[in-house]
DNA sequence: TCAATCACG
DNA sequence: ACGTACGTGATTGAG
């Protein structure tokens, strides 16, 4: 039976048998390779834009086996060819489609990282993974002194491995990948009724469609259970048709008797595979993982969250094996680091003056309830070849000008408090460009994923010698991608600029805001009752769950979309069926007050300082299309749409004295689309002044000026705020309430008069997906996994993706452009005006109002300026005013 | 912690 | 057969 591998001379069981007997895993790798690849996303990449989907699960599991069972002696088995079955019958497998290209990109990566973790893989040409996994337990199982082993897969058909003695036992993928459930012998019995050795009965009878296993019509698993529990066999129930109930039963079971039992065979196992490798001798190995090859293929494949898993259960490295887990990188100089306490000159003094230093910095470590941080020291670290020094500082703003004109290299530059004044590479920003889409940027997970650790005590020196590092890393590969420019011109350049609206804040009057919550409490609390009464109960108003168990329930209105929770009671639903009942726009009123209150009218008052002005935070490394956001509070999404919207931001106002002043630019998006797509149409409608909303009305539905109503001109709006995110003519339908046809009718329409926008698109799309990912005109990359999804779905968001980020990105770049520009203008006049704020595609100033004038000027410069003699030209529009909302 | 909702560009 | 326009952040209820 065994001849394959007593052939080649390997032990034999009996030799075998002397060996300790530990428990043997066997992983049917194609079965977790497939599984994981289709239970995650396909959207997974790494950051290099190569699917990594089916790895990161594959990984996954593999992870999971070694942290939750220990690190057992284990064989992976791989299919080669579909095995001797495939004779019995060419249906076998037949339909199956062949591998998706993502997943045969990732195919070749799956053995090494088994090799990595000590571990064995196996194929014996044309058999399966199954066939040779139950060859191998066979061994185990009938060996003198038997191995108890554990098959790993997600197949169900291996439970007929399963033995009543329970040496071999199967744990198999359930939901997911990881998510696993252990079978033995009683617990197949338990879930399918029947003992493990009539599976292949059992399937003979059911059938299986993905294998291409025809089965016995009509039969699924219950009848199948019920008549194997019935008779014992699919041999006795064939042979005992007569007592069969059910005349079609009966009919089939006769007439597809020789495709049952052809399927029973094909569902059979081969337990008698010729091997070359002893399960017995590897059952009796002990091999420990290759650290430093396990974590560079998991670096390779940005696996961090299995990775950490990985490395904690390994524990420490041994001393003497740091070697062999050298650092991809360069990072020879951190061995030779020296750290002593000193002061901050001498931080300064650092190696070569002219050189960047690295800084690190660490706040005071509050305790829970500790008012008084402060009082305590912050902790710096400088770091420059090979030399570090570790000290504190009374308070953050001395690190900065200790540091002088000294070049600095730092994680977060903005988070000093004091922007140094040459920055010569910020690490979190660099890593924002590099990975756009990433959520958190902590330095130690950046390092640790690029493979650069440095063996230091002192978590400061550390720090400030991992940014030095990372820093080098990151410039390489700037460079690489042509992204270097965007660091050293725009993201670095706007540090400072930031910092100093940040610091400036807006002034908010908070008595006209206490006014006003104070009346829109007295009506909140107003409908609030309406409310009660109209639906005859108390409920909570602001809980989706309820409100809808209300409306849709109790009340009977009309439902409309469901969510995953339930029906969508959001603002479009409940206008929808705002006639169906007069609790409708009671709650709506409630939605719009009580959303505003709590977020604005309740929340802004305890933001503001001694000078009644917010100051916002500005993330410069949060949206995925190089736009800066917002927080604590957010300063971006001020209401303005509402009347009490308008009043709220009215009450964002200049500081006695002086006035705001707000520049916005005029439709950027549409403009930059106009230049990249070189669509001569639209750009003629820009450079000619005109409304470009009506002049596209114009256009797309061939009418003159005059005819055009202020319905075509929404349209044409809409169909242009459209074209910007990637339109589809549902969603354009959905949005003005038209049908699917018509909507594509106007799409065609656009696309036709506007020709080149069509072939942009086309053209944008097709090198897009190319390549992996798009980038701004001024080089900003995204990369865009979705555009290679085998769903087309995921596909068709990733195109929108593509055309949107192009266009909002490039608008970001703009923006940024100019506010340095802007900011280093204002820097060279006597004016006391300052910028105070961004939002997207507008700034806000704040000054004496003499100075209007000439600000007006300075800022319209400034914000054309980037753009060059691109066409068509920016415009930008100017107002003035007391108030945020006069100004705008 | 997630989903739903809604504020903005 | 699906479920739709891009990008954000804050608040809230419910698990």
């Amino acid at each position: 039976m065994y001849e394959g591998w007593r052939a080649t001379g390997v032990p034999t069981a009996a030799v075998a048998s002397a060996f300790v007997a530990k428990t043997l895993y066997l992983i049917d790798g194609n079965s977790l390779a497939y599984r994981a690849f289709f239970a995650l996303p396909d959207t997974i990449s790494t950051s290099k834009g190569q699917p990594s989907n089916a790895i990161f699960g594959f990984a996954s599991m593999l992870v999971k086996l070694f942290t939750e069972y220990g690190n057992n002696p284990t064989i992976v088995c791989w299919d080669r060819g579909t095995s001797g079955r495939k004779e019995l019958d060419p249906r076998y497998k037949a339909n199956r489609p062949s591998k998706p290209d993502l997943l045969r990109e990732q195919w070749p990566h799956f053995a090494p990282i088994v090799e990595a973790f000590g571990w064995h893989n196996v194929h014996v040409d044309g058999f399966e993974a199954d066939d040779v996994i139950a060859s191998l337990a066979e061994i185990a199982r009938t060996a003198p002194d038997p191995v108890p082993v554990v098959i790993v897969t997600g197949d169900r058909d291996s439970f007929q491995l399963i033995d009543p003695e329970g040496h071999v036992t199967v744990m198999a993928t359930a939901r997911g990948i990881t998510e696993t459930k252990f079978y033995d012998y009683e617990g197949v019995i338990e879930r399918y009724g029947i003992a493990p050795e009539l599976i292949p009965d059992f399937y003979g009878l059911k059938g299986d469609s993905s294998d291409n296993i025809p089965g016995v019509p009509g039969i699924g698993d219950k009848t199948a259970a019920a008549l194997l529990q019935q008779f014992g066999s699919l041999e006795t129930i064939l042979s005992s048709v007569d007592q069969i109930t059910g005349a079609k039963r009966k009919e089939n079971l006769t007439n597809f008797a020789g495709d049952a039992r052809l399927s029973k065979e094909l569902a059979t196992i081969q337990r008698d595979v010729p091997l070359d490798v002893d399960p017995l001798e590897i059952a009796a190995l002990h091999t420990e993982p290759d650290r430093a090859k396990l974590r560079e293929v998991f670096i390779e494949f940005e696996l961090r969250d299995p990775l950490r898993r990985i490395e904690a259960e390994m524990g420490p490295a041994e001393a003497g094996a740091e070697e062999e887990t050298a650092p991809l990188v360069e990072a020879a100089p951190a061995v030779t680091v020296t750290v002593e306490a000193g002061s901050l000159a001498k931080a300064v003094a650092l190696g070569n003056t002219t050189a960047p230093l690295a800084v690190a910095t660490a706040a005071p470590e509050m305790e829970d309830g500790e008012l008084f941080a402060r009082e305590q020291a912050w902790r710096f670290a400088a770091y420059c070849d090979g030399q570090a020094v570790v000290g504190e500082l009374a308070e953050a703003a001395e690190l900065a000008a200790a540091l002088g004109d000294r070049p600095v290299i730092v994680h977060d530059a903005k988070a000093l408090g004091v922007v140094p004044a040459i920055v010569a590479h910020d690490t979190l920003l660099a890593a924002y460009l590099l990975e756009p889409s990433r959520r958190s940027f902590v330095l130690d997970e950046l390092c640790e994923e690029a493979g650069i650790t440095i063996a230091l005590d002192d978590v400061g020196a550390r720090q400030a010698a991992l940014t030095a590092l990372l820093a080098a890393r990151q410039r390489l590969m700037l460079e690489e991608r042509g992204e270097l420019a965007l660091l050293d011109e725009i993201e670095i350049p706007l540090i400072p600029v930031l910092r100093s609206m940040e610091l400036a804040g807006v002034r908010l009057n908070t008595k006209t805001l206490g006014e006003i919550a104070d009346r829109v409490r007295t009506e909140i609390t107003s409908l609030e009752q309406q409310i009660w009464e109209l639906a005859g109960e108390e409920f909570v108003i602001a809980s989706p769950q309820q409100l809808s168990a209300i409306l849709f329930e109790k009340l009977g209105l009309t439902k409309k979309r469901k969510g995953k929770t339930g029906y969508s009671t959001d603002a479009r639903v409940l206008q929808s069926i705002r006639d169906e009942h007069e609790i409708i726009p009671v709650v709506e009123r409630w939605r719009e007050l009580n959303q505003l209150s709590k977020t604005y009218l309740e929340a802004l008052p305890s933001l503001v300082d001694e000078q009644s002005r917010i100051h916002t935070t500005f993330v410069q490394a949060a949206t995925a299309t190089g736009r800066l956001a917002s927080i604590n509070p957010n300063m971006q999404n001020i209401p303005v749409r509402t009347e009490l919207g308008r009043e709220i931001r009215g009450c964002f106002e200049a500081a006695p004295k002086l006035a705001l002043l707000a520049a916005d630019y005029s439709q950027v998006e549409l403009r930059l689309l106009a230049h990249v797509a070189e669509e001569q149409v639209l750009m003629d409608i820009f450079k000619a002044g005109e409304d470009v909303h009506t002049a596209t009305a114009r256009e797309v539905f061939g009418v003159s000026d005059d005819e055009i109503d202020s319905g075509m001109r929404s349209k044409a709006k809409m169909i242009n705020y459209g074209i910007v995110y990637g339109l589809g003519d549902y969603g354009l339908a959905d949005r003005l309430n038209i049908s699917r046809g018509e909507a594509r009718e106007f799409i065609d329409a656009y696309l036709a008069r506007f020709g080149q926008i069509r072939h942009f698109m086309d053209q944008t799309v097709e090198k897009a997906t190319d390549q992996g990912f798009v980038t701004t005109l001024f080089g900003r990359r995204r990369n865009i996994p979705e555009l290679r999804s085998t769903n087309g779905q995921t596909r068709a968001m990733g195109e929108r993706l593509a055309l949107n980020t192009i266009v909002q990105g490039t608008a970001a770049d703009v923006m940024k452009l100019a506010m340095i520009d802007v900011a280093a203008a204002l820097a060279a006049t006597e004016l006391k005006t300052e910028m105070i704020l961004t939002i997207h595609d507008e700034l806000l100033f704040e000054g004496p109002k003499s100075e209007q004038k000439e600000l007006s000027e300075l800022v319209e410069q400034g914000m054309i300026a980037p753009w060059g003699e691109r066409q068509p030209p920016l415009a930008v529009d100017i107002g003035t005013g007391r108030t945020w909302l006069e100004a705008k």
